[in-house]
DNA sequence: CTCTGTTTTATAATCATTCTCATCCAGTAA
DNA sequence: TTACTGGATGAGAATGATTATAAAACAGAG
């Protein structure tokens, strides 16, 4: 996807960033990519139209994208392994951003719904569910 | 939690593993702790009752244990970050085991059963479900 | 008790990500 | 247009989590 560079100022601007050429290229080809793709990835990418620009940009501006929620970002767990002895059928609850984890139970998949999106092969015998959302120390929070 | 030796002994030859000492501590730290825990909160913890253990046996074990079902992972996803361009709210179905990310779309949460699990205070207005199972590829794979 | 293959340990290596800081550029005001 | 200023960038070092390596120690079988 490509954006005229005005275009891309009144995105950037509506968040208070400032509207760099490596900014929107960056944000150009994650939007593009239609995809779950890495830092790495973007990078690579990145590089065939900026090809000077620096790994530590991209994930300053994949942050900041984030931040301000012009991208979503897939993983928003705790980024070392976490273990969990409990290994009987439960679900968990985890705040986006202070990233703290509770079990939760109880049936509330609505599995009639979900199974015509999942595709042919996909086995969700035992799905494990992951509820993403505010906790109430961060909803609380100014910032 | 404490096991005899006796009792992990059958536990870990269940999984065709030695039961050593260190294997046993970790094992039981991690069931005792109720939580969702870090590789260096049970290294910490582990390491009250066997000083001399290396962190590398903390990881290997956990590693292992996780891989025989003994413990449970509570982030099963790729190790590195990943980024979403799709801001529209929307789900993720997640291979536990090779960690692919594809979205699915859909209303399947059943939001009378689920508030009732939810804490006072925890913020689901904008919920992201990720819903783990196995892709079609890994679970047609022998291993 | 001895043997054999696995496990542990200490340490080095690797990988993703962040930090540092000198340089550069976007946006503002003249 | 030009000059100014604070934030952005680039190169490389630093950090932190995790994994690999290889020698020594141990578990389990005979």
């Amino acid at each position: 996807m490509r954006l005229s560079h005005q275009q891309f100022r009144e995105l950037a601007w509506k968040c208070g960033l400032a509207a760099t050429h490596q900014r929107q290229v960056v944000y150009e080809t994650v939007v593009a990519s239609h995809g779950h793709r890495s830092p790495e990835q973007i990078y690579t990418a990145v590089r065939k139209r900026v090809p000077h620009i620096s790994l530590a940009t991209v994930y300053n501006n994949l942050r900041l994208f984030v931040e301000h929620g012009l991208l979503r970002e897939v993983t928003p767990h705790a980024s070392t392994l976490r273990v969990d002895g409990n290994i009987k059928p439960h679900h968990h609850l985890v705040c986006s951003r202070c990233k703290e984890v509770q079990d939760i139970e109880g049936d509330f998949i609505d599995f009639k719904r979900l199974s015509p999106h999942v595709p042919k092969g996909f086995d969700l015998t035992q799905p494990v569910v992951e509820v993403f959302g505010l906790c109430r120390r961060c909803r609380t929070k100014t910032s």
